[in-house]
RNA sequence: GGGCUAGUAGCUCAACUAGGUAGAGCGCCACUCUGAUAAGGUGGAGGCUUGCGGUUCAAAUCCGCACUGGCCCA
């Protein structure tokens, strides 16, 4: 791109992002950055990999444009920094949909279809979604490394899983064993407890009698789950609630009872009983150690029927409702089971993967667990048992994917032993640092602390394959008697076939490999791995660790990663349980965790509700460029993001400002020849403005490195924005303006367009990482040839000290709110800043503002078309002024207690013509009938608006504009008029900004005529005038207006070129 | 049901960590400007700071309860 070329007029974000695009490509700009700090520091970021079914959506593309910027961010400060994205690519999200386009409706249709082809289906449906993800994330300017992202499904990838695993064998953190699951009886698989959804549903409810073995009456339980009674094993009580025995009349017939005290009245309006009486009251104590009768001892005849079983116990699970006595079998419910483990009592599951019963369960064999709710129900009514019985709605959970009621089954699983390191995992988790801390030393040590073991198997077909290789026929119960695969390499070794160690180990392949040593034959488990543990293995996996081993010593573990907060319970919760399981380390330094994108009233964005905003109507509404700017412009910490198209809007029109100032000084640069490599500001003699535009980039720089170091890129983008809007674009550039026009050459411009260079090159990059596209073209605009080929390889910028000059921002602030007051007032008068004033007079608070406008009188005169400044001293007064006060709450509060909020209205509401203290008590004892004691301290006097002279407030004082006129200011006035009004036809002409014209000039007002007259020159100079002559009005380049009432005078115009 | 987190102008957010008359940008209205012009300037309207209680002379801010959203857990 040619130097100071002429960018188009409008800013147009689709075609900048077209043009871009097609930049990169030629000039390979992605692949350059990268080898541009090939030996700068490593920096090891880790991708988390969002999981490959369904598009990006605006949560994920918050989530890419974060790491995108942060990475482009440490890449301008000079760091390596390792960018692999990665794909999460199993599991059984995956294979549900892929049961569905294959219209399968359980396992047995899979077997039938062939494991190996259901495989290869799901790796072309998760590739698919993969292509999907990866073009929408490019779509928007992600530079990350697209041609070699990591995969969950590569071999190499799910080595990285089997090595960690072997890993935490070694260390004797895994084992098999019965534990309550949730079990998708469609799925026919344990899932996740955070892949069960809970939804309401209808659901049977018994209360059921357990008659007691060796004592009259019964104990009353309550449950939603009829068919697991024929798992039951005992009954549970609090010891420190209180009991009832109470004798319960119907139908004439008495019959006892016992219950929790607080539950009897409502259970027995239940059971419809006539009357009941409370026998006696004792503390669930007292029931420990009763035996009972199973309730389907019958129907059931093979369940366990040891010592210990069928027995009352405490448990803390225990709450004084519904009966206050809990059914309670270790083979389903979580905490039925861990207490019977406790207890001593067997596990006893009649129910199989497919939630049907098994023989076990006697007479209920062979019918699916639901079903069979109203058989039971029946046969216990049948015996006299059921008390009552209903339906009721409740939260019950789903598998997420399918959609079925999930079962509680107590079943052989493989687990990590995650509660046998907790110590090791809360002391690893101190090695990280947070953003924000909270989420780490609330939530997450939280979820720490009451993390079960972690069930790492799966009995499905998509996933990594669970490496343990068993003693034949032993079905893993003998824990001495397995051998657990961590490499490729170990596998091809130790196999009795013949194997390759560059094969595909995806189930079916590995299925049927055995190992025989020391005369005994080895199975494998059938199970793959929870998906989760795929991901936990990304901050080696990523590095293709442990096939290569080089950059995982170098770089592990990660600097940085970053994600939204449901990963607190899943990638930053998996990453350190198998780090610290394999590893004994945390994986990450440091976490930024994000929030969630919820719609335009801070809800969720779902299908259902139709709220959803897709990225790409983002985009093609406002412009990656805007979009990024405004995901970018949110708190990354934790907060939850509100999506608001105005928002992105206002992103839009800050850029186009940005443009419109990028643009207007290029012709002018071109046109003489500067050349920002050897005009520096440096060398050039500076305006007091150039030096103050330089001095507050430092500090905007300095504030953004601070901002992105506390991982707080909004707020540097907000500071940016301001600065851009704020500062360059209506201060700055107005100042200029008169400078850059000036048609010689000289220092004083060259010195604005070396100042206004570097501030572009430099607000540039620092907005670089925000929007990649636009500031790429600006960038080369810019520069040429003579800089980097893609902006995204600039430097930092630096903090210069040398332009620093704290007292100068200090001084044009109050230069600044003295321009703004001085309009104010002018507006009051109605005096348009075109016409001149013959004095502003400043009357500032303080010797340190009187010296500030007395250094910038110049700047000051002109920005307020002013003659002359006057400056009074501090304690001078202009003219006739009244006075008001202010009160100071922080003193008047502690002085007056109660009183202080009337004192402070009295005091704001007196006016007083001095000011002095003793004038303003007067006033308040006035208004509020009674004395009170002032101090200086207690308030600010302010000079009052006298009614003659038109003034205005600043924070430093009072400015009066003199608003008087005399000939020579209404010359000026009427001369400006005329000027802007010739400019206007000019434009009307669309003549170059170069041509000249000739000027014809009527003024119908014998005394405004001559005065407009004597400032030919002026006029002449401004609008390219060469005569003042008549024009001929039918030349096509001719044009002429009459205008009514230029400030109570009509005149008539005329330009044509000559 | 439990934990965490948030609720401030029409919208996006400051002020909350050390209690002292609630601010900005955008939007809206009026006026204005016109050599960056889908810009710029000046002014204005707009808030019982989600609600209810408490502590205090004084609460957006501290405490409790409720309501609403979000995430996680059950």
């Amino acid at each position: 791109m040619d130097r100071f070329a002429e960018p188009p007029e409008q800013y147009d974000p689709e075609a900048v992002r077209d043009r871009v695009f097609d930049y990169w490509d030629e000039v390979d700009a992605y692949e350059r950055t990268k080898a541009h700090r090939e030996d700068g520091e490593d920096f090891f970021f880790v991708d988390g990999p969002p999981y490959t079914s369904g598009a990006a959506h605006m949560g994920t593309t918050w989530n890419k444009s974060l790491k995108d910027a942060y990475i482009r961010y440490y890449r301008m400060n000079g760091y390596d920094v390792t960018d692999r994205p990665g794909y999460d690519m199993h599991g059984l999200p995956i294979e549900t949909k892929v049961e569905e386009r294959l219209d399968f409706d359980s396992k047995q249709d899979i077997e039938a279809f062939g494991v190996e082809a259901f495989i290869e289906e799901c790796k072309q449906f998760a590739n698919e979604q993969l292509e999907g993800l990866q073009s929408d994330f490019q779509s928007f300017g992600v530079w990350m490394d697209w041609e070699n992202p990591y995969k969950t499904v590569d071999p190499t990838y799910m080595e990285a899983a089997w090595w960690a695993f072997n890993r935490a064998a070694d260390r004797g953190l895994v084992e098999q064993g019965k534990r309550s699951i949730s079990q998708c009886p469609r799925c026919e698989t344990a899932i996740a407890n955070n892949e069960v959804e809970y939804e309401d549903v209808e659901d049977p409810t018994v209360h059921v009698k357990f008659p007691l073995a060796e004592r009259e009456g019964s104990l009353v339980i309550y449950t939603t789950t009829p068919w697991t009674i024929p798992a039951n094993e005992f009954v549970a009580v609090g010891e420190d609630i209180t009991y009832q025995r109470v004798a319960a009349t119907k139908d004439g017939e008495t019959e006892t009872l016992y219950l929790a005290e607080a539950c009897v009245e409502e259970v027995l309006k239940e059971g419809r009983y006539d009357d009941y009486e409370v026998v006696d009251s004792f503390p669930g104590a007292h029931m420990l150690g009763w035996e009972y009768d199973h309730p389907l001892a019958e129907e059931v005849p093979d369940r366990p029927d040891e010592r210990g079983v069928g027995e009352v116990y405490h448990a803390d699970y225990v709450e004084a409702e519904d009966t206050g006595l809990v059914h309670s079998a270790p083979g389903h419910g979580d905490v039925d089971f861990e207490r019977g483990e406790e207890l001593g009592l067997p596990v006893f599951c009649p129910v199989g993967g497919d939630g049907v019963y098994t023989d076990e369960a006697g007479t209920y064999a062979g019918e699916f667990v639901k079903d069979a709710d109203e058989a039971i129900t029946q046969d216990l009514a049948r015996k006299g048992l059921l008390l009552a019985s209903g339906t009721v709605t409740h939260s019950y959970g789903h598998c997420w994917r399918c959609d079925t009621p999930i079962l509680q089954l107590a079943t052989d699983q493989w687990f990590i032993t995650i509660t046998d390191v907790k110590d090791e995992l809360l002391e690893n988790m101190e090695d990280s640092e947070w953003h924000p801390q909270w989420a780490r030393d609330n939530r997450f040590r939280d979820f720490i602390e009451s993390a079960p073991d972690w069930n790492v198997s799966r009995q499905r077909y998509w996933g990594i394959p669970v490496p343990i290789w068993v003693a034949e026929g032993t079905k893993g119960e003998r824990p001495d008697d397995r051998i657990v695969i961590g490499t490729r390499d170990e596998l091809v070794e130790r196999a009795d076939q013949d194997l390759d160690a560059g094969m595909d180990i995806h189930k079916p392949a590995v299925d049927d490999v055995t190992i025989t040593e020391e005369g005994v034959t080895y199975e494998r488990v059938p199970d793959v791995f929870d998906v989760w543990l795929d991901s936990s293995v990304a901050s080696w996996g990523t590095l293709d660790y442990p096939e290569e081993e080089g950059d995982f010593e170098e770089l592990w573990p990660a600097d940085l990663i970053m994600e939204a907060h449901d990963q607190t319970r899943g990638w930053f919760w998996s990453q350190l349980g198998m780090g610290t399981a394999a590893m004994g380390d945390v994986p990450y330094d440091e976490v930024l965790m994000h929030g969630f994108a919820n719609d335009e009233d801070g809800r969720k964005m779902s299908k259902s509700v139709g709220n959803v905003v897709q990225p790409h109507e983002a985009i093609e509404k406002h412009g990656a460029d805007a979009m990024r700017m405004f995901l970018l412009g949110q708190d990354p910490q934790g907060e939850d993001m509100r999506f608001s198209w105005d928002e992105m809007q206002n992103m839009q029109r800050d850029l186009n400002v940005l443009w419109n100032v990028f643009r207007f000084p290029l012709p002018y640069m071109r046109a003489d020849g500067f050349d920002p490599t050897a005009q520096t500001v440096d060398e050039l003699d500076l305006a007091v403005e150039d030096d103050w535009l330089l001095s507050t980039l430092q500090k905007l720089k300095h504030d953004t490195e601070e901002y992105w170091e506390n991982r707080e890129q909004h707020r540097a983008l907000q500071a940016l924005r301001e600065f851009v809007v704020e500062d360059l674009s209506r201060y700055y550039i107005q100042l200029i303006r008169e400078r850059v026009w000036t048609e010689q050459a000289g220092e004083n411009k060259t010195a604005a367009y070396a100042t206004l260079h570097k501030v572009l090159r430099e607000v540039v990059a620092l907005l670089a990482p925000y929007a990649p596209f636009v500031t790429e073209e600006m960038y080369g605009y810019l520069t040429g040839e003579s800089g980097h080929p893609t902006v995204h390889m600039c430097d930092w910028p630096a903090i210069e000290e040398r332009f620093r000059q704290p007292a100068l921002e200090d001084a044009i602030d109050t230069a600044r709110s003295i321009e703004e007051a001085g309009n104010h007032a002018r507006q009051q008068a109605g005096r348009k800043l075109r016409w001149p004033v013959a004095r502003v007079v400043v009357s500032p608070d303080s010797e340190r503002v009187a010296g500030q406008v007395d250094d910038y009188r110049g700047l000051l005169a002109d920005r307020l078309n002013a003659r002359r400044i006057e400056v009074l001293d501090p304690d001078e007064t202009f003219g006739d002024v009244e006075y008001s006060a202010e009160a100071d709450m922080s003193v008047l509060g502690p002085a007056f207690g109660g009183d202080a909020g009337e004192v402070m209205e009295a005091l704001n509401a007196a006016r007083v013509a001095d000011d002095d203290l003793d004038l303003l008590e007067d006033a308040v004892r006035d208004a509020l009938d009674r004395e009170v004691q002032l101090t200086p301290e207690m308030v600010e006097f302010r000079e009052e608006t006298p009614d003659d002279v038109a003034a205005a407030g600043f924070e430093g004082g009072t400015v009066y504009v003199d608003t008087e006129l005399d000939d020579d200011l209404e010359a000026e006035g009427y001369a400006r008029e005329v000027v802007r009004r010739a400019q206007e036809l000019r434009k009307d002409l669309d003549l170059d900004m170069e041509a000249e014209v000739r000027l014809d000039v009527l003024v119908f007002d014998d005394r405004v005529a001559p005065l407009v007259s004597e400032r030919e020159d002026l006029i002449a100079e401004e609008v390219r005038a060469r005569e003042f002559a008549e024009v001929d009005p039918d030349d096509a380049n001719t044009a002429v207006e009459e205008y009514d009432d230029v400030e109570g005078v009509r005149m008539r115009l005329g330009v044509q070129k000559v």
